[in-house]
DNA sequence: AAAAGCTACAACCGCCAAAGT
DNA sequence: TACTTTGGCGGTTGTAGCTTT
């Protein structure tokens, strides 16, 4: 059987709530609840369906309902449970007292979903994404770093040509660089946000997840993950980290300095702790966190803007854009 | 100053499950 | 047991207000 959807009888008015309509909705149900949601527009003399009266209720109307932006600690909860319930709005929002599911989930569309796919993560699983499009900016900065090194076979070549590849090519390092850290830190971020508090993660866990196609077309091996996790724990700048990649003829990662660390062949690469005494993500955090309190997730989403605030690699960006 | 584009959010739609008859 | 009603949920749309060009 199929309804006729209940706000088309009787030409019922549908669209946005006026205050006199609000007005009636509150004074009805102050004075006699609301029990019945399909006789309560009648007797409160309102021109809706009941449907829409519930709706106004429940999200507008209602007197415990909490309003204003989300706090940081309510989008870390949103985050946490989202990973668990997925799209279960109505079970996120009761562990928020004073939210809405409608509430919540224009807030994780219009906010959250935006900036987990600017991470690199896919807002539905919480993994790193796979989809084409972000591989597609990949492959695009790698045709720009091979589009660098070309010149250099050009016969036509000279001074200012070197220049434009070099500086291309330093910018795909960069951007390739950004492109592990995004995978890096969606991977930090679903252990941290978890409900495992993990302290010690392996932040290359998420290397290992991303695409193969991505981790080849990128240059890196098994040993290169070691190799610039050793790295990424020991630079002090964000020139010191870059300085530490080499790109090759075709663009991607030749090598990664660092090898000494760590050269026992016959063990795993070494785990590196998120309490981050000596790791970058440490010095790019701050020190208002401390190594027992668990990360913001705050501190995740703005992790790659706080180092292009940093005075080193800002500048760094600055230049390279000028 | 105006048009176009973007963002946030209220509201609607259609489906589903539980309760009622 | 079958059918109907009702409430709830998640996806989607419409639009007001803001920003950018």
């Amino acid at each position: 059987m199929v309804r006729s959807p209940c706000c088309n009888e009787n030409n019922l008015k549908k669209g946005p709530w006026t205050p006199e309509e609000d007005e009636k909705l509150v004074d009805h149900i102050n004075k006699h609840g609301y029990g019945n949601w399909k006789t309560l527009p009648k007797s409160a003399g309102l021109n809706r369906c009941g449907k829409s009266c519930r709706l106004r209720w429940t999200n507008y109307l209602r007197p415990d309902i909490k309003r204003g932006k989300f706090s940081q600690e309510e989008e870390r909860i949103i985050i946490n449970l989202h990973s668990v319930l997925g799209n279960k709005w109505s079970k996120i929002a009761t562990h928020l007292p004073g939210r809405t599911d409608n509430e919540i989930k224009n807030f994780w569309n219009t906010n959250i979903r935006k900036k987990l796919l600017q991470m690199g993560i896919d807002p539905t699983t919480h993994k790193p994404r796979t989809d084409l499009n972000h591989l597609l900016s990949l492959s695009q900065l790698l045709s720009t770093a091979q589009f660098g090194n070309n010149l250099m076979n050009n016969p036509l070549d000279n001074i200012a040509l070197g220049r434009l590849q070099t500086e291309t090519t330093q910018l795909a390092k960069i951007q390739l660089l950004q492109s592990l850290l995004q995978v890096i830190n969606s991977s930090t971020l679903a252990n941290n946000n978890g409900f495992l508090g993990t302290q010690n993660v392996n932040p290359f866990e998420g290397v290992v997840m991303a695409p193969a196609s991505l981790i080849s077309s990128a240059g890196l091996t098994t040993n290169d993950h070691q190799a610039f996790s050793n790295l990424w724990s020991s630079s002090t700048s964000m020139d010191e980290l870059l300085d530490g990649i080499e790109v090759q003829d075709q663009g991607v990662i030749k090598n990664v300095s660092n090898y000494n660390i760590h050269q026992d062949q016959n063990t795993l690469p070494p785990l590196v702790s998120v309490s981050h005494e000596t790791s970058s993500f440490r010095k790019m955090e701050g020190e208002h966190l401390t190594s027992s309190s668990p990360p913001e997730s705050s501190t995740i989403f703005e992790a790659w803007e706080k180092l292009m605030d940093d005075e080193t690699s800002g500048s760094y960006w600055k230049d390279i854009l000028e």
